[in-house]
Order: C-alpha cells, then structure tokens, then sequence
DNA sequence: GTTGAAATTAGTACGAA
DNA sequence: TTCGTACTAATTTCAAC
C-alpha cells in the first residue's frame, strides 16, 4: 500500500504510512475513548459489524499503533494530587538531551510538550501540596543546567478534558486549502500569535 | 468541603470525603493505568490479591469516582490530527458560564484548564493542519465576547504523557510540612513565579 | 478476605457469501 | 473483506470456608 494517485474525495485519516482509517474505524475508536474496557463484542454491536469484523479492525488499530494504549482515567484529588501546576521552561540549547533525561526521572510530571513561543517546553505537574510545586521548581529543575528559567503558574480548575479528540468530531471534515482570508467581522485586535520566530529555536532537539 | 482538624499519620489518599486508599488500591491504580483493559481475574493476580477481593476494590474504586472512566489512548497524528496547539486566553470577568459554554461547542478543544497567572485559561486543541488554527483563533475564539485576549503557541512535541500520576509514583511521599527554607545552592534568579495577583492585575488593564 | 466450583461470556478458527 | 457459526479458553459470579 503506497501513495495513491488521484484521489478525489476527503479521506479521513491518511498519513501517508499505516492503516488508513474509515468510517467504521473512527466509530470504533470513538466508543474504544469512552470506554476503553467495552468487550469487542459489545463495540460490534455498537458500531453495528460483526464481531469478526470488530477483531481483526481492533487488532489493527493496535498493531499498526493509532491505539497506542488502555489506560484508567483517575482522579487526582481523590487520589492525593490535589494541586496541578504548569511549568515554563527556557531550556538553554543543545541540553535538550539533558533536560529530557532529567524529566524522565521526575514522576510528578504528567506531560511535557516542547513548545514555541516565549518558552521553550511546558510541564505539568501534580503534587499534594503548594509547597512541592516549590520544592519541585527550585530544587529540581532549577538544578538542571539545562533549565535556564521557569515560570510557573497553578491550575484552579480543569474545565473540560476529553478523553482524545478525532476528526470525526469536527463539523467541517473537508476544509477549504486556503480560505478567503477577509476576517472584517473579527476584531482582529484581540489576537495575538507568538511563533516560531518570536520563540525561536526550540526546533533544534539536539 | 471539610477542613481536617489535628491529624498525624500520613495517610496517602484521604481527601475529606470518600474512600480511603491503601497500597493494595494504588497497586490497583497502577496497573490499570497501564493497561485498562486487563481482567480483573488479571489484576488480582498482578496485585498479588485474591479475584473476589479485587473485584470488590475495583467496583469500589469506580463506584468512588477515583476511576472517572477507561480510555483509549489514540495516536493523533495517525488519526489525522497532526497539529497540537496551546491557547492561552483572557476572559472577561463576570463572563466565565458563557466562555465554558463555548466551549463544550468546539470538538477541538482536547483540554482546558483555568490558571493562574498573565492568562485566565489554557485550551489545548488538535487539528489536522495548521490553518485551522488559525482559523479557530480567529472566527470561533474572538467571536466569544467573552475573550478578551488570546496567545497562541504550537506544540512541535510531546515528549512525554503519564497516563496519570499517582502519590505512589513519587519517593517521598511523606513530606515536611514546611521545610527549611535556605536554597543556597539554587540559583533562585532562574525561577520566576507567576501568581494570581500578578495575574489578576493583568485582567484590569482591558 | 480467600478459595473452588458453575454459569456466562469472551476470543479463535473456519467455511460461505 | 465481511459475516455467521461452532469450538475452545477464559472470565465473572456465587457459593462455602
């Protein structure tokens, strides 16, 4: 299975290499992220194939990666994380691999993303407490040499956080390439991009 | 919300109301975030408990809420949403029910959070190209009276995504309630705290 | 909280459309 | 490819300890 030629109409979920995903795919997937423990009889059912069907797709889905993996969503309050907090980082160049080394080692770390803009990574912790996110900052990663400086802000509330968003919840599947670009009923003043220019070299990972 | 009074042991995950989470609960926690679709048959096993036990636990721990819901983990880009971004927004006060609302209208959104700091929240969108963010700044976010401001960065990657920190995960669990106060060795200069009355201050200047 | 049964359900393999 | 069925293996439930 190689590049197709002249294809008309909107493919969903084609990235060049892998499995290419159709409608029953997305379906699949889409009761697989909001309920990840749903027998493969039951998801048959439900996106209305047989239940041979429903093998073989969501052996694909998994072997060729899109279902990366099952996991529990759990609380953190309730399970002793009350506070979460975003961490900027500026991370001094060419110690990226450092800055990932460390980062491994740190398991109040949920996620981090390498990020334009004025930083160039963003973490997001859960801790117990105030005081660790202190802790966490100063003598953590400010002891990375790769960390050339940090701002951290705290997460009052999570307001919305859906388990893997795909592109058949979007409205509009097929977008126009270039839409005609006369916003006048947009205050435009309102907005502001910070790029990869203004952020500069994040780009290089070492 | 009830305040504890004069408590002494550190027990890992009491929060007040709800169950109280032992080892065996975190064990359980652990392995099911890992791998949601194992049997509890399985787990039991895994945790070294009897099946009726973990069955018993598991139910618990979902009847709790400590587990919201089980999930796939699904590759973005393989679904078609290749292009992660951060937008960090400034609402108008007083006009937060209709940003929320907004909100849950717009399937981009994968995440949302309210922050301390220069901004109000953060939303983290996947889309397929990076027009639509574009797109999604411009007609749908600063079409919402309730955003006053907005600021876009573009997450090149996801270095790494926990699928859910727990207590159990950290070394010492058991803190010190206020400790010694003297980072000589850390270079403070590198760290910079944004708190909410730097952040509140930044609201007013409309 | 544990073990060991029965009942149910899940996963596999196969031929047919 | 997809479906339907039969077969096998595993899980869940329920009982007594």
């Amino acid at each position: 299975m190689s590049r197709e030629g002249g294809e008309s109409g909107p493919r969903p979920g084609r990235i060049g290499i892998g499995l290419e995903l159709d409608a029953v795919h997305f379906k699949i997937l889409d009761v697989l992220r909001e309920n990840g423990r749903i027998s493969v009889a039951a998801l048959a059912e439900r996106v209305g194939i047989s239940r041979a069907n429903a093998y073989t797709r969501f052996e694909a889905l998994r072997a060729d990666g899109t279902i990366k993996r099952f996991t529990a969503e759990i609380d953190h309050v309730r399970a002793g994380l009350g506070i979460t907090a975003l961490i900027f980082v500026t991370v001094r160049q060419q110690m990226w691999r450092q800055f990932r080394a460390e980062l491994a080692r740190m398991p109040e770390v949920e996620y981090c993303a390498i990020t334009t803009g004025q930083h160039d990574a963003m973490i997001q912790i859960r801790v117990s407490d105030v005081a660790e996110v202190h802790a966490m900052v100063t003598e953590r990663l400010a002891g990375i040499p790769a960390v050339k400086a940090t701002e951290t802000v705290f997460i009052l509330d999570e307001v919305l956080k859906r388990p893997y968003v795909l592109p058949s919840d979007h409205p509009r599947q097929q977008r126009r390439p270039a839409p005609d670009p006369s916003p006048a009923d947009v205050p435009l003043g309102k907005m502001r991009f910070v790029g990869a220019a203004e952020g500069r070299a994040a780009l290089r990972k070492e």
